[in-house]
RNA sequence: GGGGUCGUGGUGUAGCUUGGUCAACAUACUUGCCUUGGGCGCAAGUGAUCGUCGGUCCGAAUCCGACCGACCCCA
């Protein structure tokens, strides 16, 4: 068939590649099918729609719930930071300055300063903490915002991955020992590794990164990393000690139990809309979408299997409220499908594409054996289950369904992993099977460049609990001894 | 940073080489009938200044230039 012809084949409105074939072209294609998200007008820019906005809901409430527990409260920053502020660190300022955004015109009147659009808050927030700190007794400071970010993207932007403005939220505490803002930035780990773990069931490797991979102006940053089916590492969140690197330029002190002048100590934290990316990646297959329940905004669609000629219409609708009402008051996010104009083929085909993780089928013969069908999104198994005792077989695959993708993904994570002692085992994996590669490396910027000019791949992370004993150990590119045990990926 | 592909109703495309008679096909959408346990069918309709701006020409979706945007590969 020549591509003319096959160009006038009818194409089903469904996902036309296979995730294996055209990975890329898959991601697309389920973003802008499944109605998550679609492309806005400038460059990088996406609109999210509410398909993919009551994932990020879920997301957040989960996350905005658990830091509220450890004492973090809400605020907001504006959108604009003026020049001199943005430039009061300097490693910070040279780091972000290549992709701001500045405001420099008001109306028709040039601005004297020029604003940045936030390409993240540290100083406008460190600006304002530096009048709220007087003594101890206002610290720690936990500050928490739910915002958007811009930032200027100049190649390859993707929906949810790289986009030019994205939501997010970003942390930000002053404390008054090191100690207790190195225990805060841990523990803001942990919660992240817990977003990813347990709600989007996307399994994460926890731990540093390297200098040159960490936040502009940080001591040091931990970061939570995944792998993505096509070999890609993905960054799903980051939590950075400052150290005291802001708060001297910012003059940000208080006076201590001592009696003495102490500066703060700092940390910032943020986690964004990317993490979807990362869960359209990792659970999706061949059919669209296939969403954790914990996040699902629909758990469970009903569609109704209706025969006009059987004149039970009414009945079987009915009995679908029923149902739908029920397992709403067990706690379940139901939607019930009674559009006319489709038929149940169409409808089941719809529901797999936006990922929604089970369906409840209801027709004449289901009600009369007093029974519904449950189907599975990610296995497609299905099964009769009676209507006594339905919220309970629901909350049981509901679990199983949640299970079943984390097991699926923490395999896919072992097998995407590997390990390479020589650089040409490490170049070898890279090319051939890329995904995370683990080896030894002695903790010099050259190495880590030249692996990363060889390669395209750099360090994603230093994990925690490195080896006690690394004598007899060489760095994979130089041979000289190895300081760090860390995983090589290339990345999105 | 380097290279490449592409932009035509909502969606997917044809037409471009050789400028006019070319804006077409499928699908979606609307209305009516009919159907409904895996993407039903029939009929009649709606819908496009051919990405934007400029140039060449009697005449531009088509040729030229710039810009905007999307995608892919490599680093």
């Amino acid at each position: 068939m020549s591509d003319k012809q096959k160009n006038f084949q009818v194409e089903k409105p469904g996902i036309t590649v296979k995730k294996q074939e055209d990975f890329s072209e898959w991601y697309t294609q389920v973003v802008l099918k499944a109605e998550l998200a679609d492309y806005s007008s400038g460059k990088g820019f996406i609109v999210i729609r509410p398909n993919g906005y009551e994932i990020w809901e879920n997301v957040k409430n989960f996350f905005d719930a658990e830091i509220k527990k450890t004492g973090h409260r809400n605020a907001y920053f504006p959108t604009l930071i003026p020049e001199s502020l943005l430039k009061k660190e300097a490693e910070h300022f040279a780091g972000f300055v290549p992709e701001v955004f500045w405001v420099t015109k008001a109306g028709n009147n040039e601005l004297s300063e020029p604003f940045a659009v936030r390409p993240t808050s540290e100083t406008i927030i460190h600006d304002a903490m530096k009048r709220w700190i007087r003594s101890w007794r206002d610290l720690p400071l936990l500050l928490n915002v739910w915002n958007s970010v811009l930032r200027a993207e100049i190649k390859s932007t993707k929906p949810f991955i790289r986009t030019t403005e994205f939501l997010w939220q970003e942390g930000h505490t002053a404390h008054s020992s090191e100690q207790e803002a190195e225990k805060e930035v841990s523990e803001i780990l942990d919660l992240y590794k817990r977003v990813a773990e347990e709600l989007l069931a996307v399994p994460v490797l926890i731990g540093k990164k390297s200098d040159k991979e960490k936040f502009v102006g940080a001591v040091y940053t931990t970061t939570l990393e995944s792998i993505m089916p096509d070999g890609r590492a993905l960054q799903m969140g980051t939590s950075h000690h400052l150290g005291q690197n802001f708060s001297r330029p910012f003059e940000i002190r208080f006076l201590g139990e001592d009696g003495e002048m102490h500066y703060v100590w700092h940390t910032s934290w943020g986690i964004s809309w990317r993490t979807l990316g990362a869960l359209i990646m990792t659970h999706g297959d061949d059919k669209g979408l296939i969403l954790p329940p914990t996040v699902a905004p629909v758990q469970l669609v009903i569609v109704p299997i209706v025969f006009s000629e059987s004149s039970k219409a009414n009945e079987v609708l009915s009995k679908c409220q029923e149902i739908k009402s029920q397992l709403q008051s067990s706690g379940f996010r139901v939607s019930l499908d009674s559009r006319e104009n489709y038929t149940p083929g169409w409808k089941f085909n719809e529901w797999e594409m936006k990922g929604i993780p089970l369906r409840i089928e209801v027709g004449p013969r289901d009600i009369s054996n007093k029974s519904v069908i449950l189907v599975r999104r990610d296995s497609g198994k299905k099964e009769s289950v009676p209507l006594e005792g339905l919220s309970q077989a629901v909350l049981t695959l509901l679990e199983e369904i949640q299970r079943s993708l984390w097991e699926k993904a923490k395999k896919l994570l072992e097998d995407k992993t590997k390990n390479a002692s020589t650089f040409s085992e490490l170049s070898e994996i890279l090319d051939r099977d890329s995904g995370f590669v683990s080896t030894y490396w002695c903790g010099s910027r050259e190495c880590e460049d030249q692996i990363k000019d060889k390669t395209g791949a750099d360090i994603r992370v230093i994990p925690f609990g490195q080896p006690s004993d690394m004598s007899g150990l060489n760095c994979v590119l130089c041979n000289s001894k190895a300081k760090f045990f860390v995983y090589f990926a290339k990345a999105y």
